[in-house]
DNA sequence: GGCCCGCAAAGTGTCAACACTTGTGCAGAC
DNA sequence: GTCTGCACAAGTGTTGACACTTTGCGGGCC
């Protein structure tokens, strides 16, 4: 409606002083930041699973171009976290129980490599506080019930181990599984008792990660992995 | 003109005959048909390395509007086959040597654990032909120089276990380091006995998948991949 | 003779209008 | 009253044109 009558409001004339590179141009938003924006909305499932992503709305909501909206929906199909049907629009896609399995197996062999490049390339002392948070504080809050602290702490040492494991491509393919687990963890972990085996089990990885020891680091990881889809299987009726 | 059909997405509605415009009966590439054009000529080192990509070249080349085009070069952007900068275009990248190792090390682990479901997922028997294959025939191709024979044949085999692994979101990871693999393949497998050295243990882990072994077949898998990368290391200032 | 500035061409980035497809509501017939 | 066909509207797919950036080249100045 009111998107035609928009005057284009000297958006860019004269005013090179900010070429594009950056990621915040406050002028308009670019295509990567749309994809992020829109990844973020997804992932902490702002826009729930089925919900369809209409162009015309999201070009009037961000005040850009559609033609920028469609990049954006393109590279979100890309990443598998839309589908498009031709003529029919983009909707948010909704993950089976079976992708639901494949991504645990994914994460066993993505993950355990991730542990053992992080300890072959780090000193084992690096890894000190990370075995004494988990080995106190974060026991702590989950006896205090407090899941949503210790998830941002586990994703916190997450983020620290794939960086350790110095993997571009590897880091890569664990972004491109990131939302589906970021949802996985949460319905997991409510599941009784499971939190404390969790922790239980990352100590013990951390564990051989301080004593330098990569193979059964990686060997640990994985076991949890698998003892969390063992759950998961368990529990799926309740949780999915 | 190979494959034009994308795995990935189906496109078509084959119904219409295209009356696009009204005179030329010539239907026109889709962009993932531009994809996989141009992604094969990348893979085949059609298009050097480092060589650039113009959009008004490659319009006229396949007859389609730029903007076609620019949505197919998004793609291989995204798979990380071509770099763009802006207002400079886009460049085949150049995988450099410690990309390559990372690489290895994933195919470690995706290719382990693609090994592991294949053989959970099939009966023993089902592999019983490959085993014959990589016993005899293959051996003989080896010997006598016809590599090209013997890579085309493996692709097949390894075509094969992603398909019997059953896990989708693990094929689509296979498929993004693919083109990669298929470069490094064909350097490492001319050093001086390697082939032979290779076939060996193709044959060891078809012999566990066999039994049925999963847990063999994973390691066995694994540990190949790891004398190959070992290979590579050795080798690199003659092969990269 | 070398350096710098400015111009021009090539190529990329952006956009708004147009064409087509699909879903929906309404009217009419049985 | 219900079903069927048609027409309209909403939304997506496509296209050519236009604006901006980079770069190579030539002329003028030091």
């Amino acid at each position: 409606m009111a998107a035609k009558k928009a005057p284009t409001t000297a958006r860019r004339k004269a005013v090179p002083a900010r070429p594009r590179g950056g990621a915040k141009g406050r002028a308009s938003a670019s295509v990567p930041d749309l994809f992020q924006v829109l990844r973020g909305r997804i992932a902490s499932q702002a826009i729930a699973p089925g919900a369809k992503l209409r162009e015309t709305e999201l070009a009037a909501e961000f005040g850009v171009p559609r033609t920028r909206i469609r990049d954006a929906l393109a590279a979100l199909e890309q990443r598998g976290l839309v589908v498009r049907e031709p003529n029919r629009g983009a909707v948010v896609t909704r993950l089976d129980l079976s992708q639901v399995f494949h991504i645990y197996d994914l994460r066993e062999a993505l993950e355990g490599l991730a542990a053992r490049l992080a300890t072959e390339r780090m000193p084992p002392e690096h890894w000190q506080k990370d075995v004494a948070l988990f080995k106190g504080p974060m026991k702590d809050l989950i006896a205090q019930g407090d899941l949503d602290t210790y998830i941002e702490q586990y994703e916190l040492l997450r983020l620290r181990i794939i960086e350790a494991a110095a993997n571009p491509v590897l880091a890569e393919m664990l972004d491109i599984i990131y939302e589906k687990t970021q949802v996985l963890i949460r319905r997991i972990i409510i599941l009784p008792g499971r939190a404390e085996i969790g922790r239980g089990q990352h100590l013990a990885t951390l564990e051989a990660m301080r004593r330098g020891d990569a193979a059964e680091a990686e060997r640990l990881r994985r076991e949890g992995l698998r003892t969390a889809k063992a759950t998961l299987e368990k529990y799926q009726r309740y949780v999915l």
